[in-house]
DNA sequence: CTGTTAGCGCGTTCAT
DNA sequence: ATGAACGCGCTAACAG
């Protein structure tokens, strides 16, 4: 593989003036432009990114860490992500963590000896150990989606306890009582804050007891979450006692209980009320019926990327002076679209 | 950030023997080891890939290059490739090319820039240029998918043809006489390929006119030649004309005949047979309904990846003596899977 | 406008 | 068992 000194020696100048040439910068004469370019057309040279990079102590690589590019919530963020970063000019290395604490800590290494310029972390648990680390390392890090319990850091995420308040006081408009969350692990800030808002809808409209289930953002954490709710009532021997709407807090966890009423015969929303976080895939909506609160995924992947890009140029420019600036904080809100999933609950209260 | 001096200066020794305690290559008295390793913790140091890579000339990178990873198709392709590659210690490298040969360009130059040690690609269109350039930089490659006319290369894809032929069939042995194919963009093999089994089965069974729409492999595409060829039919004034299965040629096509099926009120499968190339996402499989011919995915992937592996070994080991070895091209078998999608048609053939 | 020198951080080669 | 010297390919810093 030709080297940039093959290059030159062809054109018959220094090495140096030949980068000057391929990189555009600094000067050179017309004339030696025209022998450089022609000498790396006809050796078919690639500048190799490694040595420049070690050399100018970056890389253009930007890491996006999250936990599972399935989700097409997920799948969202990492396009507005890409846009954003390759309008500026860099790259982005995508990384699932599955949720895996370890997983997270092994990427975040080998991450930082290829020496990206920063990382998007969205933190698989509430461990602030990995952030340290980050930390130590002096790689720019902006937090995605979820905070981390006494950690101060750049983030962008959405308000997820409002919107859970505003759709379960949807919920509570139509008349239902017993109304059950279906919800993500806890420790997990974005889980924890929509339980949160579920939680202070149910308390300020007087009912005593919130329905609250708690397991992983997963299609089948999903339906084993519904099986459990309509179990419980059954088990309780009264169908009064059923919830008459589910909240289930994002995209899979719908989609498991879509499946789990399907299959117990439980029709939607005639038999049973049903919101959800996120909106589902675009693959799904033959037929959108979902009543949401849907999250800007892509703008959430966009904004955070300039929070991290303006952070590069912050490290650039203040050099040495290690002035502490102070962390940001972007939350976007939550749209509530209305759509068919919700109705009065058919057995009045009593 | 430290550098492998820091710590043998730390540790007290020279750096070629730190680096030795690090890699754990060579011999190294006990002690030192200890020493050594206390210096890494003290400092947090983290070695320099980008410098290890310049020095040892490979960077256990590898690129996927894909059209789209939106599609879950895509997205399990690449679940199949990063687990190989990470169970060998490669890292993977996403990129999206969304069918653009101009963005598939930037990409690979990008990514020979960056020294990869392997490229997997899904060729956006039949342009053999962009290998050609990929061969002269000298990087393996494995073709994933799609063939490229008049290229030689190593290649895993599945047999698109005959599963195209099995699934004609399937809808002509329900009596269905008039079968309208909803395929992808002439030049990409695998779309072509579905075309000719289609092709096969249709003349086959002695039908003159096979009814063939070609458009992209996304679900704008699949709603708009639905109406194409529901509109067709009503132009002719005859319902007797009307296509009484779809056969739609990959899994966002299929959706996207769903979704204009439901805005036209045409019923599947009563009114109208629908079969399609590619599961449809797990996600909508709320109740499966869709007859389908399914590619293995995840382990075309993964095949593919370990091809590429042994092609890094291959070329590691001839060095310098440039041996042709003959390409290899593994073809997957399609399974085709009965579901509830397909009924005779309706309206008896005169 | 162009060239010389030096070094980014590491590991191969050869010596001790 | 340990170390010195060198170079991977490139560009910053400093001439001229």
């Amino acid at each position: 593989m030709a080297t940039i000194r093959d290059v030159a020696k062809l054109a018959g100048v220094a090495p140096i003036t030949a980068s000057r040439v391929i990189n555009t910068s600094g000067y050179a004469s017309e004339e030696v432009r025209q022998r450089v370019r022609q000498a790396v057309e006809q050796l078919g040279y690639v500048p190799n990114s490694l040595a420049r990079s070690l050399r100018s102590h970056q890389t253009l690589m930007l890491a996006l860490i999250l936990t599972d590019v399935t989700n097409p919530f997920w799948t969202t963020v990492a396009r507005g992500v890409e846009d954003a970063a390759s309008q500026a000019g860099f790259n982005v290395i995508f990384c699932n963590t599955d949720e895996a604490q370890e997983k997270q800590d092994r990427y975040l290494e080998m991450l930082i000896q290829k020496r990206v310029d920063g990382i998007l972390l969205v933190p698989a648990r509430s461990h602030a150990q990995s952030i340290r680390f980050i930390r130590q390392q002096n790689v720019p890090l902006v937090l995605l989606d979820r905070r981390l319990l006494g950690i101060d850091a750049d983030i962008v995420r959405c308000d997820s306890e409002g919107g859970a308040y505003q759709l379960t006081r949807l919920l509570l408009g139509r008349g239902h009582r017993r109304i059950a969350i279906l919800s993500g692990p806890p420790g997990v800030s974005s889980a924890d804050d929509r339980v949160a808002g579920y939680c202070r809808a149910i308390l300020e409209a007087g009912i005593p007891q919130p329905l609250i289930y708690r397991g992983e953002f997963t299609i089948s954490s999903g339906y084993q979450m519904t099986c459990a709710a309509l179990g419980a009532a059954a088990g309780s021997g009264r169908a009064v006692n059923a919830p008459s709407a589910l909240f289930a807090s994002n995209n899979f966890i719908a989609i498991g209980a879509l499946k789990a009423l399907h299959d117990s015969g439980v029709a939607v929303p005639d038999a049973l009320s049903l919101a959800a976080f996120d909106d589902l895939p675009a693959a799904t909506m033959i037929e959108p019926f979902l009543t949401v609160a849907v999250q800007p995924a892509y703008e959430m992947g966009r904004q955070a990327t300039q929070l991290l890009l303006t952070r590069l140029n912050d490290a650039a420019s203040a050099a040495n002076t290690s002035v502490h600036r102070s962390f940001q904080e972007i939350i976007l809100p939550v749209a509530i679209i209305e759509r068919r999933s919700i109705r009065p609950p058919q057995i009045p209260v009593v």
